[in-house]
DNA sequence: TTGTATGCGTTATCAA
DNA sequence: TTGATAACGCATACAA
């Protein structure tokens, strides 16, 4: 094995225990003492073992960060900069991905909480219909936890997520405002609560304008599917705007129009969701609701810290603005 | 704190130690005990420390994982995969992102050594110059450690790479072969390997041919300055077909050469690199060299534990293949 | 088949 | 200012 205190006490003629409080910076060991003992430790490639420390400190300075998947940028942003932000405080992040599916949220959960992690971050599937037994467990289960971009409704716990009924609002009504009346929402499978909650949305801001759209299911938030559906659609039933839950599927529908012949945004307007990587690749630049991600990974830090203080955690909304671009530009209406 | 086996032990009035052996399904023990200790430890919350276990053990079961960043597919996948498979075969993964800076992959390297992971993972940040110090450091570090994906050549460690020279070899070989002459590689910087590898194949390729192409630098590999640098190359300098290190390079190129009037394929061709979420996103779709990222996955994880059992554990080169799709289709010459 | 004793590497409590 | 000793929770060699 490798090199202990104890190794480098025998090697100096001193007690582990000196060695251990000169290694921490005690200020009840000599200075001499404790230089000889820095040297001796550097010199002997002493590293501390964390294992034997979490054992007598009763804890392990590790936090877990459940997130449903990592391919999208979304996710893949969070962790990079939760994890970057908890190690300046001081913590490691322990990262579980669950593949998008329920049963792996939960095993990966209940890994965590077996390595004794002092706190869960999580972004949760959140499909329906959802394992009650599930929801049972994370109610009851002790760890502290927050939730992290979305949330179970069903479980009592701090959580931090984007206002995405409100930025979907805001889009819809920037765009009646532009004298659209017309609208379709690209959305993926119905049941998702994150998905709901933009067509909420959407159908909020047209109700206000006294319109109704109609909202388009495709099965996943994919480009495939997406792009199938908008070039399959017959000519009538294209609206003025396509309105998309996703910057992806925007882009599918602008790229499907294209292929169809039609202009982006003279013959009609796409409108995208997140403000992401696929908002920047667009061919023309793309109308959609930005997330404010960094706002986000903040407050959820700073949530759980407080959790782990014993503080209370206000439940936080960041809200989201629509960023009006290029492919909803106001042309004369043609349909 | 928790429940310890030393409760279980005293709520069923025997010792600890037939309370640690039946949990972990000696055959030492009483079927009838061992049923009456499982059912104690289930009944009261037992969940085992993995920490005081190590101890004991001498092993973790962890592997690290250490990624240049984590926003691009590429290594999105690469640690959703590799945490997965690795689970199957009873390790955890710890993940840590250098955020494409040496100094902080050299730091992250530090932290998972103490942490004692018994085996690591790295996928470099792979720029040049390199820290000497940093090398020397990972050449003699004492923890198993396989490259995974590129490598640093300075350190005789194995290896796990795509073949990327090759793919840009493929790639340049059929596009002379539909009679392109004239070709320009977008590339970022100089000084990377991972990218002077397909500057390299490129050139190799026209060398074949009896030909000799230009590369733009564009300073990095992102998407904005590849699209200015086409948007603003004089109309005399295009080339026939635009080849570019990554996919999203070329989407750039695709959409200013689109802003520019032109048309792709028929009058400027584009191709791209990695078959990624880009090329799927592409309005035409992309001619690009695939990698074979599960190939890559699988064979990082059997070198890793190859490498743990103490076996000896082969470099090995993932060959990647050239993917001839719409945007580069023969058209008559033309510049 | 079960219990006792010991040690893993570290920190904490007391004495010296 | 330092040293001896006892924990932390678990696994195991050995004794019963």
């Amino acid at each position: 094995m490798s090199v202990t205190i104890k190794d480098i006490a025998r090697e100096l003629g001193v007690s582990p225990a000196t060695v251990s409080l000169a290694l921490n910076g005690s200020s009840m060991i000599g200075q001499e003492t404790t230089r000889r003992v820095k040297e001796a430790a550097e010199r002997m490639g002493y590293v501390r073992n964390p294992y034997a420390r979490s054992l007598v400190k009763g804890r392990t300075g590790v936090l877990g960060l459940v997130v449903a998947e990592l391919r999208t940028p979304f996710y893949a942003t969070l962790v990079q900069d939760i994890s970057r932000a908890a190690q300046e405080k001081g913590y490691e992040v322990s990262v579980a991905v669950s593949d998008d599916q329920g049963a792996t949220e939960w095993a990966n959960m209940r890994r965590l909480v077996q390595h004794r992690v002092e706190g869960i971050m999580l972004s949760p599937v959140n499909t329906m219909p959802r394992d009650p037994a599930y929801m049972r467990w994370l109610q009851e289960m002790d760890v502290p936890m927050v939730f992290a971009g979305s949330r179970y409704v069903e479980v009592d716990a701090p959580f931090v997520t984007l206002d995405i009924y409100g930025g979907m609002l805001d889009l819809t009504r920037r765009l009646t405002a532009q004298g659209n009346r017309k609208f379709v929402l690209l959305s993926g499978a119905e049941g998702v609560d994150t998905m709901d909650q933009r067509v909420a949305g959407f159908r909020a801001g047209l109700a206000e304008a006294g319109l109704a759209g109609q909202v388009w299911y495709t099965g996943d938030t994919g480009y495939e599917s997406a792009y199938r559906r908008v070039l399959e659609a017959p000519r009538e039933e294209l609206p003025q705007v396509f309105m998309c839950i996703n910057d992806l599927m925007a882009l599918a529908a602008m790229n499907a129009l294209a292929r169809r012949g039609l202009r982006v945004p003279e013959d009609v307007g796409v409108a995208g969701f997140d403000d992401g990587v696929f908002a920047q690749v667009s061919p023309v630049s793309l109308t959609t609701v930005h997330l404010d991600l960094s706002a986000l990974t903040g407050a959820i830090l700073e949530a759980m810290l407080r959790r782990l203080n014993g503080e209370r955690a206000y439940p936080a909304t960041i809200p989201s603005q629509a960023i009006l671009r290029r492919s909803t530009e106001k042309t004369e209406s043609k349909n």
